[in-house]
DNA sequence: TTGCAATGTCACCATTAAGTGACTAACATA
DNA sequence: TATGTTAGTCACTTAATGGTGACATTGCAA
C-alpha cells in the first residue's frame, strides 16, 4: 500500500482562506477581466482549491456578491465632496460643475470598478444585481447633493443630468479599449478636461444663479 | 469491411453555405448573446459543419469581420433623416433635438446593434474593430449634418454633444437588463419621450435661432 | 487519550470548446 | 470513362470548465 504523498494543509484557517478568496475575486477581475471569472481561476490565484469556494460561499455566484457588498469600488458620495468643503454652499451651476469634475476624477482612478461596469453592461448575474441598488442608492444621493429642490422646480433638468452622467458612465467604458471617440483622445487628460468645461459651459447658461 | 453510414451532402454550394454562416452569426448573437458566438454554435445555427468555417473564413475572427462589414445594423446617418426631410432646413436648435429624437427611435428598433455595442464595451476582437472605425465614420457625417461649422463657433458644443450621444447610448445599453436608472423606467416610452424633452430644452437654451 | 468535526487536498466526472486529419460524395473536364 | 478538385461529413485530440466524492490532516473537546 502506497501512502499518497499530499501537500501538508497549508494553514488550516478558514477566516483567511475567505479572504483570500474574496482578494482573490478583484486580483482576477482586475488582471483578466470578467469573461476568466470562475471558480478555477480564482481558486488559482488565491492559492486555494475550488472546492473550499462551494463550501465557504455556496458557489461562485455567492462569492460574487459577497465581493460586491464588501466592496467600496464605486466611489461615495461623500468621497466626491470631501475634498471641495466649500461645495454645498456654491451657487447651483458651480456645484453642477464641479460635482461632474470631481466624479470623472474619481471613475478615472477606479479601473476595476471600470471593468466591473462594463460587465455589468454584458452579464446580469448576482453580482451585478448587488451592485444595481448600491447604485441606486448613490444616483439618490448624488441628487440631493446636487441640488435637490431645484431639481423638482425645474422640469427638463433631472432627464438632462441622467444623460450626462451617463455619457460619462459610456465614456469612460470606451477608453478601456479605445482612443478616439468623436475626434475625442479618451486617453488624454485633456480630452476629460474638455468634457468637464462643456459641463461647466452647460451649467452655466442653463442654471443661472437666480432663476 | 462494414460501409460508414454517412448522411449524404447536403447541397454541395460553397456560396449558399457561407450565406448561411453568415445569417447564423446573426441569429445566434439575437437569441444567445455575445458569450454563446463560438464555431460551435454558429455552424450549429447554420446547419453546417464548423470546419467550413475554417475552410471559407478561415476561422473565427474572419467570419466575425465579415459579418461586421457586411452588417447594416448601425443605422445610417440618411435614415435618420429620410423621415424627416425638412430637417436639415431647420434652425439649429430644432434640428438638433430632431436627430436626437430619430437617433433614439431608430437604436431602439435595433435590439441586435444594441446587443453588438453591448459585447463590444467589454470584448475587443476583430468584429469590434470592423464596426468601430464604420462608427467614426458616422459621428463625423452627423456631425455634419447636426451643423458643421456651428460646432467650430462654439466652443463646448461639441464636447457636450458626445457627452449626450454617449448617455443615450449608454441607457439604451443599461435598458437591456435594467428597468430603472434614477429614476426614470427605461422600458417606457415615456422615459424616452421625457430624455427627448430634456434635450431640446437644452438645445432650445443653449443655441438660440441668432447667435 | 480518544473521537469527531472542521479544514484542506486530490482525483475524478461530464460538458463544452476550438481545432485538425481522414474520409466520402459530387462535379467538372480532359 | 478516368482523374483531379471541391464540398461536405465524421471522428478525434487537446484543453478548460463547473462540479462532486473520497480522502487526509489538524486541532479541539469530552
Amino acid at each position: 500500500m502506497i501512502e499518497p504523498d499530499r501537500e501538508p494543509s497549508r494553514e488550516r484557517n478558514r477566516e483567511q482562506t475567505t479572504q483570500r478568496l474574496l482578494t482573490a475575486v478583484g486580483q482576477v477581475l482586475a488582471r483578466d477581466g470578467f469573461a476568466a471569472l470562475g471558480v478555477n481561476a480564482i481558486a488559482r490565484e488565491a492559492g486555494v482549491d475550488k472546492v473550499l469556494i462551494y463550501r465557504y460561499f455556496g458557489g461562485l455566484p455567492e462569492l460574487l456578491a459577497d465581493w460586491g457588498a464588501s466592496g467600496r469600488f464605486w466611489p461615495r458620495v461623500e468621497d466626491l465632496i470631501a475634498g471641495d468643503p466649500a461645495l454645498l454652499t456654491l451657487p447651483l451651476a458651480e456645484r453642477y460643475a464641479r460635482f461632474f469634475s470631481h466624479f470623472i476624477d474619481e471613475m478615472r482612478a477606479r479601473p476595476l470598478t471600470l471593468e466591473v461596469m462594463a460587465a455589468e453592461v454584458l452579464h446580469r448575474n448576482e453580482l451585478t444585481a448587488v451592485l444595481e441598488t448600491e447604485r441606486e442608492a448613490w444616483g439618490e444621493q448624488a441628487f440631493r447633493v446636487l441640488g435637490g429642490p431645484e431639481f423638482a422646480r425645474r422640469p427638463h433638468l433631472r432627464a438632462l443630468t441622467l444623460l450626462l452622467v451617463g455619457g460619462v458612465q459610456y465614456l469612460l467604458l470606451r477608453s478601456r479599449s479605445i482612443r478616439l471617440f468623436g475626434g475625442l483622445d479618451l486617453h488624454e487628460d485633456a480630452a476629460w478636461a474638455e468634457l468637464k468645461a462643456a459641463v461647466r459651459a452647460m451649467a452655466q447658461q442653463m442654471l443661472p444663479a437666480e432663476a
